[in-house]
DNA sequence: GCTTTCACTGAACGCCGTTCATAAACATAT
DNA sequence: ATATGTTTATGAACGGCGTTCAGTGAAAGC
């Protein structure tokens, strides 16, 4: 009986039909131009439809962020091939600043335009898991080899890196480039300085 | 002829009415609370009458996220009274972490729940000016007493200094507190590490 | 008293997210 | 083939939003 298989199979089409289409808004005009009207438009379905296959707005953004998050995570996979932990620290920072200037709308979504939604896709209910292990795991790699001053804690370093060039990212877009300088410029100066800082 | 003056006076005082309505909507729900039929409410008119004071929603934001950054600044202002340069720039970054820490709403305003218009209200029109230009001072004295290593540029460093604090305070909204360390510590740290990096 | 001015408002427009009774299409059972 | 049940889709509505505008009534000027 693929009946019902085939009926699956349809939903989960429309599904993901509504989640392009609502990407598609996104990235051209943010999440304040995602409206469940603009996106029936887009599919050629009545709003009321989208409620079949979502709970509500709030739960299609989530899904886009997440996925965004993910192609931010991602990012940094190629960057495992770095030897040096301190080397690798520097590239995962210019990479994040270079992911944030490439694609503002996706990281807008992610960490400025709903900041209540960004708690869970960000720090996923319960996983009490670092969600840039991979940093914190390349800071822990720095102090397990000696590379830093003694004292300082892995986290606590990993998540300053994360600020710093989060704080870059999100002023940029916030306050505008006319006063201010290159952000990639910024990213090494920031990485300059904070690695002068740690080491030993 | 009084009576001209005395219409000129009530005029402005239902201005301020507004103003400080729409403050304490923002500082009781931020931002997005922010209605001008619940304003109208407060003061006890109609919602049309607010446009007879002001042009729209957002001319009432911006207002009041002048408000808010002018508060912002002057919490800098005892600062001056400290005589190394060093010492100064560091506090001036702790003060701004905590600002962000006590006044949670008022930080939101200027930077994150409507970054459009943060962007007059920090840096206005025409005012090539910097924002922080008592930060740039400080890293302008840093530099000419020679305590800074050669080829830094004080623009680039105000903005590195800003950019991290703002990190700090900005991550810890979106992220929240559960999984990140303390915003003070990490403000601690965060200068710790770049003085460490950027002094001869 | 008459007229002009001006603060003020009720009602509306076009958006928004969301809900729900209803209808149509379809699969299943008889 | 007919009847029953299920899934899928929708039009219309609710309450809320920012904003506009014709109209009202009271104060001001003559």
């Amino acid at each position: 009986m693929g009946i019902t298989e085939r009926k699956e199979r349809q939903k989960a089409e429309l599904r993901q039909r509504i989640l392009e289409a609502a990407r598609a808004i996104v990235l051209e005009d943010g999440l304040e131009g995602l409206t469940m009207r603009r996106v029936a438009d887009a599919i050629e379905y009545s709003p009321a439809t989208i409620y079949l296959h979502f709970p509500g707005r709030d739960e299609i953004a989530v899904e886009l962020m997440q996925d965004a998050f993910e192609q931010l995570v991602n990012s940094f996979r190629p960057l495992a091939a770095i030897a040096d932990p301190v080397e690798r620290v520097v590239q995962i920072g210019l990479a994040y600043v270079r992911f944030g200037m490439e694609n503002p709308e996706t990281y807008r979504l992610i960490f400025m335009d709903a900041p209540q939604l960004s708690h869970e896709v960000i720090c996923p209910e319960g996983s009490q898991a670092d969600p840039f292990a991979f940093l914190t795991h390349t800071v822990e790699e720095m102090i397990a080899t000696g590379r830093l001053e003694p004292g300082l804690r892995a986290e606590m370093l990993s998540q300053l890196l994360w600020a710093a060039m989060h704080g870059i990212v999100s002023l940029h877009f916030t306050v505008g480039d006319m006063p201010l300088e290159d952000p990639m410029q910024m990213a090494q100066a920031m990485c300059d300085m904070t690695m002068r800082g740690m080491l030993a």
